[in-house]
DNA sequence: GGTAACATGTAAGCGGTTACATGATTAG
DNA sequence: CTAATCATGTAACCGCTTACATGTTACC
């Protein structure tokens, strides 16, 4: 993030929260103590930059820093998919639960993937502003969060209306 | 799962691997002591079941167990979308890459959701028979995990496609 | 004058992983 | 005979989160 021009500790997290959080997070409270860690480890300079009497720090990467992130990006590392949601791990179990609330259950999967699509929509401009800057991959995997949960609610929205007529059927 | 008819530790590892490793894992080291945790709380009972001197474990939902899967199932707690994912996270950033290095990594998300893909087909008969039976949900699972990675595969194909066109023309 | 946004930091704890350890049984 | 599978257990550790704590500046 910082090699993207976010500066602070505070603009790196707003930046993860309004571009990666489809797929990564942190807490405030990791930053802080990594960018020390990154600074011990010369990948990263900070220097004290106030906005008045407002302490802030803001940080640039090293030349090493840009290496080793260039290094990590390109290591070749297996890339093992792993997704960890509560949302799906309920319904994978809902055939536990009455008709009518495992139909809730659904729903709210089904809404949920809806009104990421909104979110996603919603940075959509900002990402095609970096694009035609040359930073092609962060509308890449914006397509991939919105192609993603659209393929959700169709299969969703598909499974709801089978369920439905089966019902009215007995 | 135990409510799904798998019985031991190991049979729920085994069951967990082969349905929901998809969108949930849980280590091996993780079950035995939850399993003792459940049954301090009496929603599932264990009893000594060897096969032949190999020692074995086997459990079954209680009744207030029962009640308490309902209850989470159904508890409308908010469901926050949350996944972890490397390879999202790489490519998210590659534009920090020289062209063919980012080509690389763009390759290797694509094979994976490609093979993930494969993986879930394998499932398939299996999730249709539980389906027959009445556990209509994990085929739902199984559908949006397919419908996901496809998603992903063509989403990563077109974007490929577009940047080889450019690399030819310039 | 008050709320929201800017900005940084730390302590405690938890959920989960890796790695280690052991032994029985089945299939080739 | 030996590798794979069945089967259970624990110790050490680590990354990360929640919650707490503090102060500044901008805006209405």
């Amino acid at each position: 993030m910082i090699g993207l021009g976010y500066r602070s500790g505070y603009e790196i997290k707003q930046a993860v929260e309004s571009s990666i959080r489809f797929f990564w997070t942190i807490s405030q409270a990791q930053i802080y103590p990594s960018l020390d860690r990154l600074a011990d480890e010369r990948l990263v300079t900070g220097r004290s930059e106030p906005s008045g009497r407002r302490a802030r720090r803001v940080y640039s990467l090293t030349a090493s820093g840009r290496a080793a992130l260039r290094a990590w990006l390109a290591d070749g590392e297996e890339l093992p998919f792993e997704l960890r949601d509560v949302g799906l791990l309920k319904l994978f179990f809902a055939d536990a639960l009455p008709d009518a609330e495992a139909a809730d259950l659904l729903d709210a999967v089904l809404r949920r993937s809806r009104e990421m699509v909104e979110t996603l929509r919603v940075i959509e401009p900002a990402a095609r502003e970096a694009d035609e800057e040359g930073n092609g991959y962060p509308l890449l995997t914006l397509e991939l969060g919105i192609a993603f949960h659209e393929a959700m609610v169709s299969t969703c929205a598909r499974f709801a209306a089978r369920r439905e007529k089966e019902g009215t059927g007995t």
